[in-house]
DNA sequence: CCATAACCGGACCGGGCGGTCAACTTTGCT
DNA sequence: AGCAAAGTTGACCGCCCGGTCCGGTTATGG
């Protein structure tokens, strides 16, 4: 269908610049960046972002889907690891290492945007129910904790920490810790309420 | 000072108006709200707005201010509770009530704002941490763990589920269950990384 | 080396925002 | 009742945003 002949040297080299000018810009200013910003912090002009990118929405999901293939292909190999419970350990380490770099919101906000971004998340969230399933049969997480649990937990290290001002940039390792060990088997009372699907 | 001449009736029925149209519309909207449709919905015009509230933010300081005393208020009452454990769960349980009728960000999003606001925040933070003391003196939670950790974790349930559309209200408790778990004594594995002060 | 298609840039547009103001209405004291 | 002070209002202002467009520029196949 869409003939896509291979883009022209300038034109892919300033796509690249866009992507990672917008990451930062998105990652320092949330999506109130605006696109005349990530466009100067590129060294190109504004006309330029809508060449490359329908709309700004269009160009977050480009960000925010690098983000999350990146984070499908930790959880992917992780899969193969010998102790699984430490392997979900390591991948949400993973998971809120990228996210330190700043909250490009995989979940919600990228979540109305495109039909790409909802699809590579699905793949995401699978190998996250995945590797769930394995740590709980290996007896390393509880019971009563399902994949999605996993998921919503995922983003609150980084949220947490950025609540204060010039946090260190591992403290997030400590609220991970405190909520892994929430996640563990021993020492866990009764969930009030159930999970739910996503 | 301030020769503070009571309100005339009308002023001060609708200063209580935009008070509530404007935690109802920040509450759904975040503070990406607008002054237009807080005045809107409460039924007046848009100036009436800027004479009660000399800008935007400092209406938004006025409604985060009344939850940060809410939330004071229900620490002090807790700190007189027979068990410092169950106070502290009850505590977080309460704010993140309040919270569900969604996100007032009391904590970063609030702290440039007002002197008023940073002032009833600290007195706040300050509550948390006695009952955080109480709690680790009676062996309720971990010893490594601080009044800093439950401030920051106390907004966690709240975000995490935000996340999930048509999250069923109380779904929060599910995820304060989990991380008061990870705060608890039983089962706890060193944290890696040391608490922040805030 | 040239023709041309692809690409770039920044002036420009419509719209929505926070905030102001002068004309008008309501309140409450006397 | 009457009147000054207090309160209300919506049109208006300047600003910035996302998105468009076309004249000028540059890469690339033949």
């Amino acid at each position: 269908m869409t003939s896509t002949r291979p883009l022209r040297a300038d034109a892919s080299r300033n796509r690249r610049l866009l992507l990672t000018a917008a990451a930062d810009e998105f990652a320092e200013r949330g999506l109130d960046a605006s696109v005349a910003d990530i466009a100067r912090r590129a060294g190109l002009g504004k006309g330029t972002v809508f060449r490359h990118f329908a709309s700004k929405d269009d160009l977050l999901a480009a960000v925010v889907l690098d983000r999350i293939d990146e984070l499908t292909a930790a959880g992917e190999r992780l899969l193969g690891a010998a102790d699984p419970g430490s392997a979900l350990l390591e991948f949400l380490t993973v998971a809120a290492h990228q996210r330190q770099q700043r909250d490009l919101s995989f979940l919600q906000e990228a979540g109305d945007l495109n039909a790409d971004v909802t699809g590579a998340r699905t793949r995401m969230f699978d190998t996250v129910h995945r590797l769930v399933d394995r740590a709980r049969e290996a007896g390393a997480v509880r019971a009563d904790v399902t994949g999605a649990d996993v998921i919503l937990l995922m983003c609150a290290p980084n949220y947490v920490t950025s609540y204060v001002p010039d946090a260190p940039p591992d403290l997030w390792r400590r609220y991970l810790a405190i909520i892994f060990d929430g996640l563990r088997p021993e020492g866990a009372h009764a969930l009030p309420f159930p999970a739910p699907s996503v």
